[in-house]
DNA sequence: TAGATTGTTAATCGATTAACAATC
DNA sequence: TAGATTGTTAATCGATTAACAATC
């Protein structure tokens, strides 16, 4: 386990991708894979997930599959999955309420433990048991709930400042979803996700390249 | 413009960010801008941005600044934003209906024409003035509507199958939410965009590097 | 003209791929 | 042992940055 040489952001964006090839294959009662068979499936180069996992030290033995439920422990290690993470979203509109409803983040073991908003018509309301709160108790209920991941769903031009907030009451890491690109000082992860970004680099592609 | 130079992917990315820039420096009456105040606001460097119009012949001219307005209008034309683009979504869960509820796609150009589903009970619910129709309707009305994107927000064990169709009908891009990479031909375009590579990425991020 | 700025080539940096020794 | 496979270094490829001539 070196961990120490700069991982490109590529390679973390694909150990994401083989963990999930991976989780799905296990479900298969699938024990031992090559890189040779994962790269097909997941269509990369056999020796680019070899180089991805020497970042870490490499999880197998030269002559030997790896273990399907090693590398799975391996990776989720890496990518912070081993224990749960509490998540409260801002922004209560279409988007947030959408990411509330989504399921596939809990398995994961991102727990979503609030939903915040300024508009009262929305307190109260329940998604899948957690409700909608008054941002004013924000700052309280992350203290309280040792919440760790803020996603920000709310309109552009107040985005900077919720983050702004949100990293005065040191949450660790905020996933923005507003139109906005938002920065936050050095020791606080951000994850921009302007969604009509993909739809803009879709129609480029289609144009013909 | 001398496009045959193989643009990277992170191009057209960095594009759609200086587009979403200069969007709105237009709409505070910003008429000329140069590389280096462009650079500072999305935070790349000026070379890298020189570079980037570079690969289309460049907009400027020598000693002059950029002109605001012929720049929106040159991003637009490279990323297919210049005339509009008819959508379709599959899949009105709770991704799908927040898309459809999404305002900030139209002002680009892209049009939401239909959404469809296989449950009857979502049938002629509307969204935003766009309905909710029967999945089996889906090749006529691409057709009858020329529908040039897909956007497919179903479970993952049918998304490959309902991108498989888009391809049959003549479908030019998808754009897949589903939590399965979805692969189509030579000629369809494709961008995936599993929503948990981010929250995993967050969470690697947190975990201190 | 002098200062500012772009376009464009060259240098640097980083990521992917190839090759192969080590190991089972 | 022979075949398969990983770990790891080196070679290649591609993208970013630096430098500077050309231009206004």
């Amino acid at each position: 386990m070196l961990t120490k040489k700069k991982i490109p952001q590529s390679t973390v964006w694909r150990l994401s991708q083989y963990l999930n090839c991976l989780s799905l294959l296990s479900s298969e009662k699938c024990r031992e894979i090559s890189s040779h068979e994962l790269a097909e499936r997941v269509g990369v180069k056999s020796t680019q997930i070899r180089q991805d996992f020497h970042y870490f030290g490499g999880f197998g033995q030269p002559g030997c599959r790896y273990n399907v439920g090693q590398l799975i422990g391996e990776l989720e290690a890496i990518l912070g999955l081993d224990k749960p993470q509490n998540m409260i979203i801002v922004g209560a509109g279409n988007i947030g309420q959408a990411l509330a409803h989504y399921d596939k983040f809990e398995p994961l073991g991102f727990r979503l433990k609030g939903i915040f908003d300024v508009n009262p018509r929305l307190f109260g309301l329940k998604i899948r048991g957690v409700g909608v709160r008054d941002v004013k108790e924000l700052p309280r209920f992350v203290k309280d709930h040792h919440i760790r991941i803020g996603i920000i769903t709310t309109p552009a031009r107040v985005a900077q400042s919720v983050a702004d907030l949100l990293v005065r009451i040191k949450i660790k890491g905020i996933w923005n979803f507003s139109p906005m690109n938002v920065t936050a000082p050095e020791g606080v992860s951000m994850v921009n996700e302007n969604l009509s970004v993909g739809l803009m680099t879709l129609s480029h592609k289609i144009k013909g390249g």
